[in-house]
DNA sequence: TCAAAAACATACTAATTAGTATGTTTTATT
DNA sequence: AATAAAACATACTAATTAGTATGTTTTTGA
């Protein structure tokens, strides 16, 4: 990789992991240039104001992180339901980035920036509808192969399921570890049953 | 009421609401100022600092809203399940003062402020706890009474519940309209009905 | 009614912010 | 090696921020 390319690349990774923890609106650039050790000169020359910068952390970092822990995995086959239920534990069990303190980075930024700013809000709808189509497709096809009942509203569920994951990473802020996580953990499996 | 005791009230409700659009770091003394009409010496003569008036807004604004919308209507004997659904409802297609591109107040600020001041952190978690334990009750009752299955576990049918609100309030935030309300709401009563 | 306290008003400060102006250094190309 | 462009560095600016200092006005209780 060029010097250059790194440099940006370094940029967006702190940015974002900074972004995780304090929130866009509270990281200061002057945040991002303590930590990443690099200049006020090289930060302009590489992104034109901070709002281009979060974009590009959403397209070049959370949207091919999004994909590698939504998308990819589900190129298997098998039961959807303990697809989903399985990832969803992962995510919140054994995710070593994620901590319960600062919740889901997506669900953040959508609370934090969605409201007053449009390209954020369209941006993080793109992430969003990738991971929901995925879901619906995975359970239709669960329903063809008798994983699912054939009642079952896909895109409800994939709601229901979403609505569910981003309520409990915030839930869990206010725990000291991962109570929340385990209950709905638990309730999730029973929910997900009902669906056989 | 007094007149000062009016000029204290109105810097919290007028703050309230621009915090539950705004957010709350992003909220500045001088927006209220303006907003309320109030000058600073009145300002930080009811107010220590702002801190002081976010957590006063929690417990004199919040709480109180939060009491009267799911405490008390609590009273009401019944099918819990019906009373879960038709609350749910009600706050996502017919409260006035919510809007989807805003979400939840309580939800924003506890994403917003409880990884970085204790004192919110616990704010909250009084609140949540609160609508925990009602939730758990009701349920309780409703097995009593033969409205909800005896081996429904309440605390995690509660925190479904509860997680399930917080997250399509901010995955709402990404529609136009009230499409991912609706299609919660209706799986939400599957969900309910499959604990009867 | 009249002093003391409560309530409010105005002008300021110091720190922080995003962004710019104007350089110097590094890299790539001929 | 020479040169132009790319990449980075430093010093600044103007706006905004929470909070303070120092007043004036209003209310209250003896």
């Amino acid at each position: 990789m060029k010097k250059a390319e790194a440099t940006r690349l370094t940029i967006l990774q702190k940015a974002f992991e900074l972004i995780y923890v304090k929130g866009y609106q509270t990281t200061s650039i002057d945040d991002i240039l303590a930590t990443t050790q690099v200049t006020k000169g090289a930060f302009y020359y590489h992104f034109k104001n901070k709002d281009e910068m979060g974009l590009a952390i959403i397209h070049e970092i959370l949207k091919p992180t999004m994909t590698e822990s939504f998308i990819t995995p589900l190129q298997n086959p098998g039961d959807p339901l303990e697809f989903i239920y399985g990832m969803m534990h992962h995510l919140l069990m054994n995710n070593p980035f994620l901590k319960p303190e600062f919740g889901c980075p997506a669900s953040n930024i959508t609370q934090e920036m969605t409201p007053w700013n449009a390209d954020f809000g369209s941006a993080m709808n793109e992430l969003i509808e990738q991971w929901e189509d995925t879901l619906v497709e995975v359970l239709e096809k669960g329903k063809a192969a008798g994983f699912v009942r054939k009642d079952v509203h896909s895109k409800q569920v994939t709601i229901m399921v979403m609505s569910g994951y981003w309520g409990v990473r915030n839930l869990g802020k206010l725990d000291q570890g991962k109570e929340s996580y385990s209950l709905y953990l638990k309730e999730l499996k029973n929910y997900l049953d009902s669906l056989k």
